[in-house]
DNA sequence: GTAAAACTAGACGCCATTGTCTAAGAGGTC
DNA sequence: GACCTCTTAGACAATGGCGTCTAGTTTTAC
């Protein structure tokens, strides 16, 4: 009966997920139809009101099926993150690119993105859940990571979580012009903003070379 | 005849596009109903099609409108750029305090950059205005003043667009989340931002001093 | 005061969309 | 072949928004 039934089921399941999250993004949550959802995932109507009641019930697993995706890759991306200090600028660097890659200028990144900004005040709760998973947790994680390699004296940080902000906003400065309207950046220009990331990054945040000798340099000034 | 009409007219066009303004960013342009904007603006809705023909004429006239003062505030906050070096850390993070109240994070600058976002791929040329004279002259701008402050010695860069770019992103990275979702920071909060923005700006770009003279290796001033 | 212009309230037709329903087809298992 | 479930195409009512029109009221100009 049902179990060998469900992989016809599943695959149209799929399929309406990935059409609907594709006209949801480029239409917003109001002006995408069913029928146009329909039609692009090429499946009847009737089948979308059979598997999610109504609209909005497809909206929301949408978006929690992308979420899932994006958490995912996020902590594959995140493990990672470089862990020894020899050719730590080249490391880091492969590390943002990745982490641009993969996570913020893919399709589920923009659209997650895209999402929360039009969607999020009517949404709170799934705003929320975007908060804690994705972003909420890039910074945290990415302060702990940054602790570890400051903790080897190879950086000089004295509020983590700012760091972490920052390496991410320096990731994205380059790109943000363009993943704003949508463009898709070169690996040429992914490789660039990166390594501008990190290079100021590490200029900013790396231990300097101890210059009297036993000299611990900076002593981390004052956090905020 | 005309003339001294346009008092009355003046106001009710000006209430119109401040109401359509406020839903058009809460809802979205599919989204928003001509009613809704008529009950906020306090108008008839016939009032409405008299002034602007339909729909996406007015969603034209309020985007215009929103970015002309945009564009005035954004020239206004850039004339005051800091221009001598003493007091740097100070005088960047003031400007970095007026940029993000009074551009980035205020309710025109949400506006803008939540549309540029859901209708930017629907109306490209509106896009492209926004992008010229928005944040590209935002970059190009800073780029010209950090280029000054470069040419007195006072910080030390390679590519000014790049260094613009990362200044801006810095600016932004601790408000990002909480404008992202609407969220408008307290003084507070924007003091601080500005402050952790420009000490990293600075560690990174200032002007070493001379290393072998009376050298405190980076004093990375902590002001309070 | 009067005339013209602007505003209001409401009704109206039109169209797109949502969600339901029905009858028929496709694909699998026993 | 019989049966069951999923799917399909299309018809259907209901809803709601857009844009027009009309009749009546207020404001402004002279």
């Amino acid at each position: 009966m049902t179990g060998h039934t469900q992989r016809g089921q599943c695959a149209k399941r799929m399929s309406i997920l990935d059409a609907a999250a594709d006209v949801f993004c480029r239409q917003g949550f109001a002006a995408a139809s069913i029928d146009e959802i329909a039609a692009v995932a090429c499946v009847s109507r009737q089948t979308i009101y059979n598997h999610y009641r109504e609209k909005e019930t497809l909206f929301v697993a949408v978006v929690e099926d992308v979420m899932n995706r994006a958490n995912a890759m996020l902590f594959s991306v995140l493990s990672a993150f470089p862990d020894n200090a020899d050719n730590l600028e080249d490391d880091l660097t492969a590390f943002v690119v990745r982490l641009n890659k993969n996570c913020l200028c893919n399709h589920d990144g923009k659209f997650l993105r895209k999402l929360v900004q039009t969607e999020g005040e009517r949404y709170p709760h799934l705003f929320e859940s975007w908060r804690q998973h994705g972003p909420g947790k890039l910074t945290t994680a990415l302060s702990a990571l940054l602790a570890r390699l400051a903790q080897k004296g190879t950086l000089v940080i004295d509020d983590f979580d700012v760091a972490a902000r920052q390496f991410v906003a320096l990731a994205n400065a380059d790109l943000q012009m363009m993943t704003l309207f949508g463009g898709i950046p070169t690996d040429a220009e992914l490789e660039k903003a990166a390594r501008n990331a990190v290079r100021t990054f590490l200029r900013a945040y790396r231990q300097p070379p101890a210059e009297n000798a036993g000299a611990q340099p900076q002593l981390a000034a004052v956090s905020g």
